[in-house]
DNA sequence: TTACTAAGTTCAACAACAGAACTCAATCTC
DNA sequence: GAGATTGAGTTCTGTTGTTGAACTTAGTAA
């Protein structure tokens, strides 16, 4: 009766989900991309429960978004860093916050916006096609399987239209 | 002792993540893009338990990104289609696809793919700065108050590098 | 010697999830 | 017209996960 998981799914959205899933997850890659990277400097700014804490950077560590990096020798301490893929990772992040500051503020717009470190200028996360460079239209988008893709785990992920 | 909300924080990746922090509403999105819409289709399809379907599908309709239509009056029979604020998440799916592809395959690649229901072409998902058309680099990012905010709700969201 | 710090671990109460069974109104099948 | 089927749920029981507080441990500072 465990939770159910989706990392063997042949579905990259599937396996994204299974990975960052849950309430903490989201939330702590942000603040670490915010600069944090110690265990306490987490748990104060979000007021998460220690266990859980612990519980979601290991998780984040075994799967290779960050590692843990000792600082100090005697007394042993560590912190936590990104790496690539979790770097990478903030491509999904971006992409939740223009969704969010898009429809998650019914009055008024939210209080805080992405800004270029050097010239100041708005940043404003878009979605698009590498190949066209134009915005994603889903009913224009379709999957497909791969040729010769390895069997695929259950449940089959069907081609057709999205 | 009631699961954690961050619906009110000023954060837009912490208000979304309250929205979808959860392993099964990306899924459920995830097949409602690809066309499902029946209560019975999610159920099969995912093997969910009929009572967190339930919640879930509550809860999309709620926060407006799902409506329940009916589709016969006798019998009473409804459907679940995504609004405009639903079709607007796939740029956050689109995202996670992008990074589910390119970091979870350890052997090999993900078997099935994105592609342009006209022209057959692939599609890569990519997220830019819609200013400057350029790829997002987080090195290069901020976040900013806005001027004039409103009071935000605690936590605080500090201005700072990313 | 006592207090403090960073980075956890342990614990009890409670909420959420999984899987199966049950409901209910209407329609189809024999 | 009796019984089975369908769609869309609700209810139930037993785990698993989350919360918040207290405790641990090794080393340092006062």
């Amino acid at each position: 009766m465990r939770r159910t998981r989706f990392d063997r799914w042949p579905c990259p959205i599937a396996r994204a989900t299974d990975l960052i899933g849950d309430w903490w997850t989201p939330i702590i890659l942000r603040n670490a991309f915010a600069g944090q990277k110690r265990f306490d400097e987490f748990q104060e700014s979000l007021g998460v429960s220690r266990a859980i804490l612990t519980n979601r950077l290991n998780r984040l560590v075994k799967e290779g978004l960050m590692e843990k990096v000792a600082y100090s020798e005697r007394p042993a301490r560590y912190e936590y860093r990104l790496t690539e893929k979790g770097l990478d990772f903030w491509q999904v992040l971006a992409a939740m916050w223009r969704w969010g500051e898009d429809w998650l503020w019914k009055d008024g717009r939210a209080p805080v916006k992405l800004i270029d470190r050097e010239t100041g200028a708005d940043i404003h996360p878009e979605v698009i096609d590498s190949n066209t460079g134009k915005k994603l239209d889903i009913r224009q988008t379709s999957v497909a399987l791969r040729k010769r893709g390895k069997k695929s785990a259950s449940p089959t992920m069907k081609e057709g239209h999205l």
